[in-house]
Order: C-alpha cells, then structure tokens, then sequence
DNA sequence: CCAATTCATCTAAACGTTTAACTAAGCAAA
DNA sequence: TTTGCTTAGTTAAACGTTTAGATGAATTGG
C-alpha cells in the first residue's frame, strides 16, 4: 500500500483537503499548518498519485513528443538533442514526455500515435518537418500543438525556429571575409522553410557585398540532405562551374558528403575550396578538417518548446507565438583566407 | 465532456459493470452483449480512460526507460534503436514509454528519474552500461528491472544480450577465412562485459583455428570505444607490430577511428589491411570503403525487452530470462582476401 | 417438481485526489 | 449586543473505472 493523501492528513492532524490544499500551495493556508504539513509529507515521503489528480483534474500530466522515424533515426543526433532538451525542461514540471516516430511516409491510413486516440495527452510537440495531412488530422482531435524546427501553415501555431535567415547571412558573410567571391549553394528539399531561408540569407549576404547571383553556382534540386546528396549536389555544382571556391552547404550532412566528394577529386579542403555547414552537429568533429558550421542550441530549442507548450496547456499564452533562437557562427578549418597565389 | 463508460452502457442498454468486462474481454458475457457493447463502443469512439484504470487497478500503465546521456547523444543510432524498438512493441500494448536519460556519471547525489520517485512506472527498462550505484537505488524502490545490452550482478535480472562470444568469433573468423593470420584486436573498456565477450570470441577464433594469440595484437586498455579511441589504439598496435594484416575492431567506432589512422599513414584499406567493426551501425555506410560488421537487430532488442518486461509485470515469466540475440556477418568492402603477393 | 448448479448480468463499493460549499471562530463596526 | 466580514479549515461529492458479491433466470440431476 502506497502512502496516501489520508495517511498525511492523519498524521498531521488536519482533513485531507488542507493537504490538497497545501500540495497545490493555496493561500488560504497558515503558516504553521502550511509547515506542519509539508515536514509530515517528507517524513512520509509522500507523493500524490497522479492517476486521481488527473481523473478529477481531467488533464492527463503527459505532453506528447513527435518526430518521424528518419529524423528521429538520423545518424546526427539533431533531434535527440532537442528532445532531450524538452525532456529536460519536463523533469522540472509535473508533465511527463511520451515520445513516439510516426512514418516518413504518413498518410491517410497511417494510424495517429495512440496517445492521440486515447487522449493520453494533454498537448504535442511536433519537431521537423511532417506531412501536412498529420497536422490536420491532429487538428480534428483538437489537441494544442507547439512546432519545432518547422512551421506549418499560416502562423495558427507557435513555433520554435532556428535563424536559418541570419545563419546563411553569417555563414555566406564568413566565407566573404575570407575573400572568396564565388561561393556556391549546396541545397536539396527547397520547399522546406528552413532551407528556404538559409539559401535567402546567402543570397542577402551576396548581394550586400555587390557579388552576383550566380544561378550555376546554386544547386536546389529537390533530393535528401543528406551526405549522399551533398556529394552528388558537390559534382553537379563544380562540373557547371570551375570558378568556385567556397560551399555553403544547407546543412552538415550534405557538407561532409561534399567533403568527401571533394577529397576524391583531389581537391583540398580548405586550401582549394572551403566549406561550411549549417547545424553543428558535432558528430564528426574527428572529421578532417573539422567542419566550419552555424551553431544553433538544440537543448534550448527543446527546452522553449517545452516551457511553450505548458503555458499553452494553461491558457497563459497570448496568442501563437514565434520564438526564434540565435544562431553562431563556429569557424573551424575547413573554411579558409581564399589563396590568391 | 469525453465519452464515459456510462454513456456506453446507458447506449447499449448494459450496466458499466458488463461494458467493463466485455473490454477487458471477460469470458462469462455473451456473444450478443460482446458485440452489441463493442459495436456502441465503436460508434461513440470510446476509449477508457488511463487514470481512471490506473487508479482502481493500482498501476501507472508506464514504463520507465532509461539511458545515460552519453548513450542517448551517441552519434551512432545504437541505443536510438533499441528504444524504437521498444516502442514499436509499446504501441502494440496498453503501455506508454517513459524516457529518460541519466547522467553518465550517475552519482550517490544525483537525483533519481522523477518517475521512479513519484512511482509513476510499472517498470523500468535499462539499456546500456549504467553505474551499479543507480542500480541499488533503484532497487531499494522495489521496481521491476530489465536490463537491454548489459548484464549486471549474477543474473538476478532478466536481460537481452547480443551474442558478443559468437560474433567475436564470426569476425575473426572470417578474416582468418581471408587467409589474415595476424589479426589485432582493437579493444576499449575492457571491463564491459560485452567487449570481453568479443574479446574471448577472437579468441577462440585463433585457437580453434591454431593461431597464436599475441599479447600484442591485443589492444585492451581502458579507453573511450570512441573513433579517437580507435584511432590511438590503432596507433599504438601498428607500432608495436609490422606484421598486422587485419583489424577486429570491438566496435565501429572505433573501426572508422582506426581506418582514418590508416588512411592518413597510407595503408589502404583493405588492401594493406583489412577492417571489420562491431554493431553495424550503419550510419557511416557512405564510408569509404564501407566498413564489415557484425550485425544484430537493435529494434529486435528493444521489443524483447519490452515483452519481457510486461511479463515480468504480469508476473508470468519464471525467473530472470536472459535472451541472446543472435549475431550475423555483414561483410562489405573493408575486408578482403589477403594480398600474398 | 425441487434443489443445486451454471450462466449472464447487475449493484455498489473502492481507488486517491480536488474543490465548491459550508462552518466556526475571531474581530471590527455600529 | 448584533451584524457582517475575514480567515482557516472541514465536509462531502465528484472524477471514471474495476470487481467482489448479489441476483435472477435457465439448466440439470435426482
């Protein structure tokens, strides 16, 4: 038999409801009780069962956690990093985080996660991009969503995002500083905001220092960001021109396949071309040479999205909210003064 | 207002008490009621709700997953895995996942997941080398344990094992069936009882094949099983030994690690030396060449696990199961026949 | 035909909280 | 003294299930 809220309010010599009141910190409550209380609760070790509290509260003390399989099984652990940041943020709250992958693939006949059909939930984050049919058939269950690292539709929804905007301009601008003039895109899945907004930066950042839009030097075929994708985009780009002498690449994947690319081709990395990333990922700072990138906090993209997601369940929240978390730049060596020589 | 059991029975025209056991598929109600109640639980979408279970039938309907932070942020899905695979088994279950990550230098002070303390798991899983400390904690409040890829104290736990012995042994053998006679074993954290299972299978390996086992061929001391690690360890047994023509690297990590030496003193792999890894873990398999492993079914893992622990939960299983996943070869590019010439 | 047994279903208590409504005591104002 | 307000706490109902035991009908055996 566990302790219950009757063995504390016995001990303590008070209804149970005066210990209700003091868990959840009513004011009506003296001092002195407030103190008695809480010592006899310790001594207990008391804790309430959450199984009551949510069937008279009618919340169910669980935040929802979804991610598609791909990103969630990405060699990079991007996504792991944000949920942990969640996860983090939710060890200081009462919520607990039930994490589920939906398919790449998720459609029509997918089944919804179970949390959703038994309303094993209160709230859902949603982190990368997902398939807009998801999102509407979550809508039908009318349960309040928070996007990370992705933003759906026409701003009905809070969302926590990268400044993929300034991290092109800041990734371009470095490569500028280093006297490179011709600097191509290394892209793929142009349709995503993200990567939209990386290449629009790159294109600010040119045509703030008077360089010329190249279109052969901007590769946005839609195809994986992935390694595979960046070394076949690398091919594309440096058989249309021989003038480059940078990449910036949408994201650290497709940097290191570009690397690679480059590696097979003979051409040094940074002293031929230099390359950066987007994402920091980290994953292959044993990579050589390690991989100039746009940092951005993965466990601060969690944690907000956690700390959005409570104030949503508690109606606090003014209205969907857009919180955009900084980005830095990280210099490493692949990236390098231009050889004039 | 959700749909209640009361609503259902009022529709089909049953007590609560009937609808409750036709859900929980009670053998003395009829085939007519079954069906009638089944049908309106259908048409109202009704689905019972877990606080309200949970509070009569004394159990959280959750599992407690827990992972060191280093495991879970490994670049390598290895542990991703092992948790999806524990989900996908979940959702076929009434249960839902808890996950959470300890530090990996899980201490006396530090704070114990906030499920355990609020007792809001029916049971835990843990996967991966975890300190013994966190296990006597856990044990003093008397939650049931299984233990994925690790095997803790004398077998009072129930625990899914890879098959290291066998696949120590299928490695070596396979580069001693490639005509490799001197073989190192790149190893790290000996003290891990998987890596000395690995260990003992190159072992016997050798002998059952009448090959010396040469102390320095053995790399064994205690280090990150990281590529850094394998890169060092890598280091370290070519100068001790020119007459290396193969490396069993007790991990992947450490393979890439200990072909990226290789590359960068110009010995060719496979050609001058050939590689295998261990856990196939896949993520580099744009590696050049791709790298021979051993293999064994994270997501298989993880959905044993999770069998084992409902059972445990439900009290049917007899006595702490120990379940070996079996190992398979996967050989691809970084092995090879041995160059006589 | 009656008693015993089996079967299908129902009644009602219990699980551990929260909270609206109530009470009792103390005190100030008139 | 009465009235009313404030404060600090209590009472009891409600949340949505499960399940032991009750009930009554149908079946069986003698």
């Amino acid at each position: 038999m566990r302790t219950t809220i009757k063995d504390v309010a016995r001990r303590a010599r008070v209804s149970t409801a005066t210990v209700s009141l003091v868990i959840n910190n009513h004011r009506r409550i003296s001092e002195d009780t407030k103190k008695r209380v809480l010592k006899v609760i310790e001594e207990m070790d008391y804790h309430p069962s959450q199984a009551a509290r949510g069937l008279v509260s009618q919340n169910t003390g669980n935040i929802g956690f979804i991610l598609t399989e791909d990103h969630f099984l990405r060699t990079e652990p991007f996504y792991t990093h944000i949920f942990l940041g969640a996860e983090f943020e939710a060890r200081k709250s009462p919520y607990f985080i039930l994490l589920t992958t939906i398919p790449t693939g998720f459609s029509d006949q997918s089944p919804l996660p179970r949390f959703v059909l038994q309303k094993s939930v209160d709230a859902i984050i949603i982190a990368g991009k997902v398939p807009d049919i998801l999102i509407n058939r979550l809508n039908y269950h009318r349960i309040p969503l928070v996007f990370i690292d992705y933003f759906p539709g026409n701003g009905e929804y809070p969302c926590i995002l990268t400044d993929n905007l300034q991290g092109g301009l800041l990734a371009t601008e470095h490569l500028i500083s280093c006297g490179h003039k011709h600097i191509a895109f290394v892209g793929g899945d142009i349709k995503h905001p993200s990567i939209r907004d990386r290449l629009l930066g790159y294109k600010m950042a040119l045509e703030k220092h008077n360089l010329p839009i190249v279109n052969d030097h901007i590769f946005f075929k839609e195809m994986p960001t992935s390694k595979e994708g960046g070394y076949q985009a690398t091919a594309s780009l440096l058989q249309k021109s021989k003038q480059i002498t940078a990449l910036f690449a949408c994201n650290d994947a497709m940097a290191i396949g570009a690397m690679q690319y480059l590696k097979e081709n003979n051409l040094r990395v940074p002293k031929d071309i230099s390359v950066i990333g987007f994402d920091d990922i980290e994953s292959d700072l044993f990579q050589d040479p390690p991989l100039s990138s746009i940092s951005v906090s993965k466990i601060d993209m969690g944690s907000e999205a956690f700390r959005m997601v409570t104030e949503l369940i508690q109606k606090k929240s003014r209205g969907p909210r857009k919180v955009i978390i900084p980005v830095e730049l990280v210099a490493r060596q692949s990236t390098c003064q231009l050889n004039t020589g």
